[in-house]
DNA sequence: GGTCTTTCCTGATTTATATCATTTAGGCTT
DNA sequence: AAGCCTAAATGATATAAATCAGGAAAGACC
């Protein structure tokens, strides 16, 4: 019905976050009433959601890419300490504490956004228990995933954790391609340095030893998991 | 009403979370019928509340004591990755996302606790929003308090996080005692060196350091904190 | 009060990883 | 296609922190 160059107002459930998302239980009515008032927006590699000590705005759906949340350190040197994708959710955690963003969220491609008003979103948890239930729910598996990295900080080394993350990220962002897994996200080796918690020089050198042992493989800047034990083994796993 | 030895049924408001719990803003019949589902069961030092890998029960709310939260690594190296005290929930995350307990819940003093079945805090989220915001708000603080740690492990070194941990167990367990902080929890150093990620011994030595620079003293097993302004700068940290 | 066991503490040595310093290779831009 | 810039890779060295080892308190138990 739109114009080719007017502002596009997708329909959630169009969404790609469907069967995951937290408002699949909502009733069409509901729904339509969410496709309205919410602002489809788009980030370009590299831009900011939302920056650290920022007041919260409201509840953000990544629809399109992917996205770091960083914190900053002391030094300038930031840390990457969760990555959200397609489907997922984004700033769930700062309007309901009542606190001001305590981490930067930066895309790392382009990224499609959908953006939901804090006042809209904190009725609709009141009136609709599914969506509080699917946010709980969201905020739980968060709260798992960090951690376990906090575990993973003090009871592996830093091969171990790279090991770790290669199978974490075939496991979100794997997409099988003849035999191999190609890892569908774009992190340089300073981010994935980062998000395991050591310097760059060290995550490369063993980046390259785990090519030397064919567990990876490279072509140009897209990585691919070839062998899915080796990796096991290495990280000391079993799941 | 009760005889001396009858199992104790304290009602709801009684609980010394009171104004900081989850249920909190439950009207007086809510209130009451919670009281009535809810089971007191009390922990001696060192026993399990519930352990990794067992299917979730219910929700626990620690009326008193403190519990750590830990995960088990692969040479059976455990790590504290949460702290738990009196007014805290506790299992709420493994409730909702359907996962087993990812963690072990232990007491590290005698504790009481209120236990609440599965089912009935399910029905509670459905049918009081403010018990639903209330947790999210939980797991938010608690997600929030997580990635900071993870943040930590990358950018500081072990004796600016052992600073970190003592201020933040002053705010949280700190009890003013003419000018000092009395740390109002009983940890050992093998506990505190599981919570910076760091070995016994290591903490040891810092502790010792930060005792020279009058920073924090000891007397028994119990710690104080002496000059905070010193911890801060230590830490690298403002806040 | 004395033994036993656990926790705490200090010293010496080793090692994993950070840091510093170059070199090489890919991606853009013109 | 040549040049430029940023990211990736590798080598050499430094260092923070782990590990190994032994002793001193401090509780626990009889």
């Amino acid at each position: 019905m739109a114009g080719n160059n007017a502002p596009r107002f997708d329909h959630c459930k169009d969404c790609p976050s469907q069967g995951q998302g937290i408002f699949c239980e909502l009733e069409n009515l509901a729904l339509n009433d969410l496709s309205r008032q919410k602002i489809t927006n788009t980030f370009k590699k590299g831009q900011t959601l939302f920056v650290e000590g920022n007041p919260p705005y409201g509840l953000y759906c990544i629809s399109k890419g992917n996205v770091k949340v960083t914190k900053m350190g002391a030094d300038g040197k930031d840390s990457i300490v969760r990555l959200v994708s397609a489907g997922d959710v984004l700033g769930h955690r700062s309007i309901f504490t009542e606190q001001f963003y305590s981490a930067t969220a930066t895309a790392l491609e382009d990224t499609s956004v959908c953006f939901i008003d804090k006042k809209y979103i904190m009725k609709l948890v009141q009136s609709e228990p599914s969506v509080a239930q699917n946010l709980i729910s969201r905020l739980g598996k968060d709260l798992g995933a960090s951690e376990t990295k906090i575990a993973s900080f003090s009871q592996r080394n830093v091969f171990e954790r790279i090991c770790e993350l290669l199978l974490l990220l075939k496991q979100s962002h794997g997409v099988e391609e003849d035999g191999k897994f190609r890892l569908d996200i774009k992190l340089t080796r300073e981010e994935m340095a980062s998000l395991v918690g050591t310097a760059t020089e060290t995550l490369i050198r063993f980046l390259s030893e785990l090519k030397e042992e064919k567990a990876i493989e490279q072509s140009g800047k897209t990585m691919y998991i070839v062998d899915e034990e080796k990796l096991l083994k290495f990280a000391n796993l079993s799941y």
